[in-house]
DNA sequence: ACCTGAACACCGTTCAAGT
DNA sequence: ACCTGAACACCGTTCAAGT
């Protein structure tokens, strides 16, 4: 028999709407998503989703945490490759869900939530780059512009798509200064 | 005594209204700047507007457009400097619009006429930076790829404001390879 | 605690009607 | 040709009321 039942259905019925409007946002997009879309998909009344989330802002984020948090996972298989193989991977995840990074860039200027989200997404990222050159003997302040340059092509690529052999060429010419893209 | 005055008439109208659009949006943002607003500003009704453009992305087009103008005929000036200096010329220029930017990029995905506005925006700045690579020994492809990465640049720094010194330091990594941040 | 029906203030846009 | 008042369909959000 249920102990706490009722911790337990919260969760999952908070989970199926962030699930819901995760998928909506990254298909449809954030504006075109209306808050009467997600709560069809996820089985009740729209005013229901207030009691969930704070607001449209906040159910963003929990939606970009989940995606995150399943890119994770399967991010730590790449562990053990080169840097630039790492990044094109990123990349090729990232590509599904291209147009939230517009939304996230729109949204952060209105809403702190948004902006404190982004700004752990770009830490995550400089430091996957800056401890990867901290092992080389590059030097903190270009590791800083290096992992700096990196995000920018990431966001550029997902704005500006390119084929794999220009992607390539551009990342190449960011890290091949001093071969780092082989380690 | 006025020929032609209605054609005279409409110009002004329309400029206006661009005008009044311009400033607002750049100044409190394209969706927080409501067409009731717009035509507060113009001393028209909201309806009005739609007699002058075809719907708020045009209206968008047209104040892009018109920003751009302004900034090209003071980039004139800046013909000779290298080509470092003009891209953080551009970029103190470009820095009083920037939340512009992740609003064309999220109207492109929607819009024909933004889309087609972001386009030649690109077009332009890659121009600029591959005209001036060209004049060095710089092959073909290396251009397009340092044009590229000079153009996530420019928007990844106005949509992560970094200090000056940072700002140079990394298009300096994207230019100094071969002595190119002094041509 | 959880969910709803009904309403609120607002939005971009349309259109018949005026001049 | 130019402009308006009034309306339309929609939006995110709130709240009193139910269970």
């Amino acid at each position: 028999m249920p102990r706490n039942r009722r911790p337990q259905d919260r969760e999952e019925k908070l989970a199926e709407i962030v699930t819901a409007a995760a998928r909506l946002f990254s298909e449809a997009g954030f504006e075109q998503t209306s808050m009467a879309r997600i709560a069809q998909a996820a089985g009740v009344t729209p005013n229901t989703i207030y009691w969930y989330v704070e607001d449209k802002d906040a159910l963003l984020v929990a939606a970009l945490d989940q995606l995150l948090g399943e890119g994770a996972a399967d991010f730590a298989q790449q562990a053990g490759s080169p840097l630039i193989e790492q990044v094109l991977w990123m990349l090729e995840r990232l590509r599904q869900h291209a147009t939230l990074i517009s939304v996230v860039h729109a949204r952060s200027e209105h809403s702190p939530a948004v902006a404190t989200w982004h700004d752990g997404f770009h830490a995550l990222m400089d430091g996957i780059v800056t401890s990867h050159l901290a092992d080389q003997g590059v030097t903190a302040r270009e590791q800083d512009a290096t992992a700096r340059l990196i995000t920018f092509a990431v966001e550029g690529f997902l704005a500006h798509p390119a084929d794999a052999a220009d992607t390539r060429s551009v990342l190449e010419l960011v890290l091949n200064r001093d071969g780092l893209a082989r380690t």
